[in-house]
RNA sequence: UCCCCGAUAGCUCAACGGUAGAGCAGCCGGCUGUUAACCGGCUUGUUGUAGGUUCGAAUCCUACUCGGGGAGCCA
């Protein structure tokens, strides 16, 4: 008798098999006809599986009867045809051993809904629900098909290390990593902290991008993307802000810019058909309880051509706009989320990708224009999620950047290793950064990021 | 970090300053190839915490804690 996913017991192909079903019981009906309805969910799929017990079961009033939600139990029985409606088969049960009970009184998840703020307060239960299966098998899908879509091209997926040295990549405050006495820690003769004699025998921190080390495995490697955890130590409060999240970055020796907004468009591409594609009934579900409209998103992130953009243009669009807006708009500023959000939700519709911002407001490392003023910088915008990628043709001239450095108020000296990418055989080359868990929210239509990671990490949050 | 909103039964929510309620869950009974099953009955409370105003506070005021939304920072 073969151990059969849920997923498979579902399809009409399976009836005449005989099967064993090891799940969690979602819920239990009772007939007076002499048998029970069980609904089993083994997160394989976000259907249930409806299973038949008659009371002729040597356990039926034993067991059978005090099975509520949350019980887990393996079944075995044939497959058959179901005479209702909502499913292709079910299960008639000839065995079935309860495996643990989850008593109603102190078991948080019933039968009703419950709001995503009480779920996140039980994060190790609510993998358990409808909407967080959902979310993790499109989690799922949406990793798969990051790998496949950059294997398929020839990226190496390299690995970059999450303890760095560089600690000033100007990408936000950092979590300090030591094995110093946070009491009592070593001192200089003037009363500073002695790093020599921390483990790494100076500062050291979480990385907040790969992106620097990753530069180095592609002048060398050709293209490559790394994919991994990231850690940004700012105190922000938001449906969009993780204190460590996961950052896909792909970088490519030979690219300008222009190849890379094309790679993000495809990239983003793939990912929404992939999902439309393999999660159907996931996405169906996102579209009944979360947002109505995540097909035809999907739809036209999957198919139609992203809109592209100017800094300069978009300030333009934004100044002619009618619109009144609470930061007004004036070459030089960063674009705010509200001029963001009226770029994608109301002029396009969709996403776009804004590039070549003023230099002022971007990182050092992104290639300085011929008009002195812009850097060739690209921002992919999606409606709702905002900023998904951010990314650059980086500055491959070794004078140019060192000025830039100093521009930004680095010191040059203490990137020497980074420099030397320049100094030696350099070449044009670009990437840019995907925060996934934003790519989950765009493809799930969940609005609160702390939702589309098991178990989040954000200010005062470290439960679990 | 700033601004706004909120906290009532296990969950989702109601209750004009005047005895704290409903649905779901649970328990008992009925009915049924059922589909968040259905029908009847029963049970469920230090109204987030601490103070204050008042004859009387879930309701008004203050502080704190926690949560949500928005802003900034960004992916």
């Amino acid at each position: 008798m073969q151990w059969l996913p849920v997923s498979k017991a579902r399809i009409a192909d399976s009836v005449g098999r005989l099967v064993e079903i090891r799940g969690w019981v979602r819920t239990r009906r009772d007939s007076k006809g002499g048998f029970s309805f069980l609904e089993i969910n083994d997160g394989s799929c976000l259907g249930n599986l409806q299973v038949i017990v008659p009371s002729s079961l040597p356990n039926y009033n034993s067991d059978v009867l005090k099975l509520n939600v949350g019980a887990s139990v393996t079944v075995r029985g044939e497959l058959k045809a179901s005479p209702g409606k909502g499913q292709a088969t079910e299960l008639a049960a000839a065995d079935l051993v309860v495996l643990g009970l989850a008593d109603p009184g102190g078991y948080p998840l019933q039968k009703k809904g419950a709001s995503l703020e009480f779920l996140r307060s039980i994060a190790h239960l609510r993998p358990r629900t409808n909407t967080f299966g959902a979310v993790s098998r499109v989690r799922n899908q949406v990793c798969s098909s990051i790998h496949s879509f950059f294997q398929e091209r020839g990226f190496l997926y390299v690995n970059t290390p999450i303890i760095t040295a560089s600690d000033c990549e100007g990408a936000g405050q950092m979590f300090r990593v030591t094995t110093l006495d946070a009491q009592n820690p070593p001192r200089n003769p003037d009363g500073s902290v002695d790093h020599d004699k921390d483990f790494f025998g100076k500062p050291t921190h979480l990385t907040v991008s790969g992106q620097l080390e990753g530069e180095a495995l592609a002048c060398a490697l050709g293209r490559i993307y790394t994919f991994g955890p990231t850690f940004r130590a700012e105190n922000s409060n938001t449906t969009r802000h993780l204190s460590e999240f996961w950052m896909v970055e792909p970088e490519v020796a030979f690219f300008q810019l222009e190849d890379n907004m094309d790679l993000a468009e495809a990239f983003l591409r793939r990912i929404a058909s992939d999902a439309l594609n393999h999660c159907a009934e996931d996405i169906q579900f996102f579209a009944e309880r979360i947002d109505p409209n995540i097909r035809s998103t999907l739809l036209s992130l999957a198919e139609e051509p992203f809109e592209r953009l100017s800094y300069t243009e978009a300030v333009a669009r934004l100044a002619n706009s009618g619109e009144v807006f609470e930061h007004p708009v004036k070459w030089g500023m960063d674009l705010q989320s509200e001029h963001e959000r009226w770029i994608t939700e109301k002029l396009f519709r969709r996403p776009a990708i804004v590039h070549d911002y003023p230099r002022e407001i971007k990182a050092f490392y992104m290639r300085l224009s011929d008009d002195g003023k812009t850097v060739r910088a690209m921002d992919v915008l999606a409606p709702r999620v905002g900023e998904i990628i951010g990314g650059s043709q980086r500055e491959e001239r070794l004078e140019i950047l060192e000025s830039r450095m100093r521009e930004c108020g680095l010191d040059p000296d203490a990137y020497s290793w980074y420099l030397d990418l320049r100094r030696f055989g350099t070449v044009p080359h670009a990437g840019f950064g995907l925060g996934l868990e934003r790519a989950v929210q765009m493809i799930t239509g969940m609005t609160n990021i702390r939702d589309v990671i098991p178990f989040p990490r954000a200010p005062r949050l470290a439960d679990f």
